[in-house]
DNA sequence: TGTACATCAGTGAACGCGCGTTCACTGATGTAC
DNA sequence: TGTACATCAGTGAACGCGCGTTCACTGATGTAC
């Protein structure tokens, strides 16, 4: 049956954030269209009136969750005034490693997302560029800059280049070697916030 | 035909080593064991003479894989003196960007395998450990020590977790922003020479 | 040492399964008059 | 405003394909005598 214009934007909406949590999850090849469609309330076949392959939904699952992640970094950076402690422990928490499905596109999604073919890595690249540009324009001091000097690109990739790996490595162990899983935690988010702060 | 004793052990570990290098360059999922074996010389059949099943082949892989990345840590770090710059400056090249087949398996596999069910997250989580552990036991000052203390342990967590990170960036960023990905490799190579030897 | 035979590494066809995608169909929506 | 009809979101069966795995077979290896 037919539903209302409103009714198929929701549900086109459903789907997407089915796809984005799944997909942080699993990664793009570990969870199919069928999958999808079924977290968000629906059987496989109406998938394609709403995107034209898996590929596509994909490539706007990643500009959608970089988008988001993207949000949250800076209002926990303007909230705190430039100090960044706040969202090192956040990203280094527990929560973040047992959750990936709401959490940092860049942990799950680069390292399968790089190696597909079409938008996708189109779509990292950019989301990477601009979660880059966002954290440089954020100074310690709480000062917003357009244009980023070299200590603040600087600062932006080291800091963002740890908490990246360090998430890989804490998930990564979390099953096999729990306490080394919170030790990088921990030891990052005080290690950050000398590199921040310095 | 039936080969002989050595003759299979060779044809054995050549199945591993293309699958090393295939698994590497385009994750778990991304290749099959006909493509494996095809690249090792052999027809698919033949594999589960060797192998119990694609997962244990992913778990040895992964040990293999862990073992020559720690024997290259190792050996850099002790011709270097403690000095680990050539080990960034190698870690963080171009060539490793592009050459992931024979590369850090913690920035391809560990995103992937932890995922997975089976041998492997275990292998990956022994791995990771045993590669922080030789990393902390070798202080900038040259000293190889046996129990590392705390700030042995935080200097390895930081620099390794910068150099998963910035790699899983660099290469994700290749395609779509070749001037940032290379912007990251040599920012972080400056930085972490700082993080190394303060 | 020579011979007869059991072993088993490798072959290639076949199996079953899950996946992405297609399609005929349904029936509520939205529109033309 | 009311009615007839075209549209199209969603359904569920079906398709084709590639994958991991199995299996009967081959023939060189290695062993028992």
């Amino acid at each position: 049956m037919k539903v209302s214009k409103e009714q198929s934007a929701e549900n086109r909406q459903a789907i997407l954030d089915a796809a984005a949590r799944l997909f942080l999850e699993h990664g793009f090849g570990g969870v199919g269209v069928a999958e999808i469609t079924r977290a968000a309330g629906f059987t496989h076949g109406g998938f394609y009136r709403h995107f034209a392959s898996k590929e596509a939904l994909a490539a706007e699952v990643t500009e959608l969750s970089f988008a988001r992640s993207i949000d949250k970094l800076q209002s926990r950076l303007e909230e705190a005034k430039g100090d960044a402690s706040e969202h090192f422990r956040l990203y280094l928490s527990p929560r973040h490693v047992e959750q990936a499905g709401n959490g940092c596109p860049m942990v799950t999604l680069a390292a399968d997302g790089a190696r597909e073919n079409g938008p996708v890595p189109e779509a990292l690249a950019q989301g990477i560029a601009l979660y880059l540009q966002t954290l440089a324009r954020h100074r310690p001091d709480g000062e917003v800059v357009d244009a980023p000097d070299e200590a603040d690109k600087a600062r932006a990739i080291h800091c963002l280049s740890a908490l990246v790996g360090g998430m890989v490595l804490a998930r990564a162990t979390h099953e096999g070697a729990p306490a080394l899983s919170n030790e990088i935690l921990q030891t990052l988010q005080k290690e950050l916030q000398v590199v921040w702060g310095a």
